[in-house]
DNA sequence: GCAATATCCTACTAACTCTATGGGATTCCA
DNA sequence: TGGAATCCCATAGAGTTAGTAGGATATTGC
């Protein structure tokens, strides 16, 4: 499950990859947009720019903005630094792998094996998606061409 | 992130699927095989005899045995059952759909579009994977057949 | 250099969930 | 009738989540 945190983080980024370009764009702004807690989201964003993701600046005519151009940052990322790792399993995860102690035998574990598959899945949609790419799914759906999308 | 609860319950009900037929098989047992808290094995089980994966027999010679043969159990319906939904997000959930209330365009949340992505995929391999499968899949590897498995 | 502005940082907390444990009630078999 | 096993309810400690509070620090404009 997809914690607050998480989607605050998303509906953040979406909005300055949204506004890239614009220059520093304030919490308050970002907060009042979507509903959400203005000093919670404070925190969200700072981690985001530990992490690498955004920059700011401080100050009048200060805020927060991309670090990267939005085809540069991906969904997966966001999540792994706000929510940890994607695996719904420890002893699965590729950024954070960490044995089961119980298990005895990791390499024919049933529920590895298919928590697994569920990691692989989950990561290859996350990881493929970028910013850029949710903004432009959701106009193609504005304009009513979603199903061009994915034709292919 | 699967709970240890659903952790616990998977375990538990693959050890009554590798030994279906056998009749009524305890508790302890199943807990002691795999090193997992007697009591909380206990609550478990009876959670999904409640929702009727599992049927029981009390008094001497009792025990638990599974309501229908290994190839009718999928890990989806366990997992459902003891974590709750498996959607990262309410509002894409089909078992549990919820409306999220700060969400003003659910057709072109950028959000809920992704993790309905995601939801597809997860319930897709969860859904399709029977308790047969999974030792059938954890059999090939140990007589060193897996490939063979996916080779279709 | 000073005041205003905005992020940065630390600490705290209420509520909830997770992971159990304990004890007794009920049912079944011999 | 006694023992064996599940059934059921209540409790509890630890950890996580979702915030809130308040001040420190940096930047800008005057």
């Amino acid at each position: 499950m997809l914690s607050k945190k998480a989607k605050y983080a998303l509906k953040g980024i979406i909005i300055l990859a949204q506004r890239y370009g614009e220059g520093p764009i304030l919490i308050s702004d970002i907060a009042a947009g979507e509903h959400m807690p203005r000093k919670f989201l404070e925190l969200i964003l700072l981690e985001l720019k530990n992490h690498g993701l955004l920059q700011s600046k401080k100050g009048k005519g200060g805020g927060y903005f991309l670090a990267k151009p939005p085809n540069a940052i991906t969904v997966g990322q966001v999540v792994r630094i706000v929510d940890g790792p994607i695996a719904p399993l420890p002893c699965v995860s590729r950024t954070a792998y960490m044995r089961c102690d119980e298990c005895a035998d990791e390499r024919t574990c049933p529920i590895r094996l298919i928590m697994k598959d569920v990691r692989e899945a989950t990561a290859q949609i996350l990881d493929s998606a970028t910013l850029a790419d949710m903004i432009n799914r959701v106009r193609s759906i504005e304009t009513g061409k979603e199903a061009l999308n994915f034709a292919i």
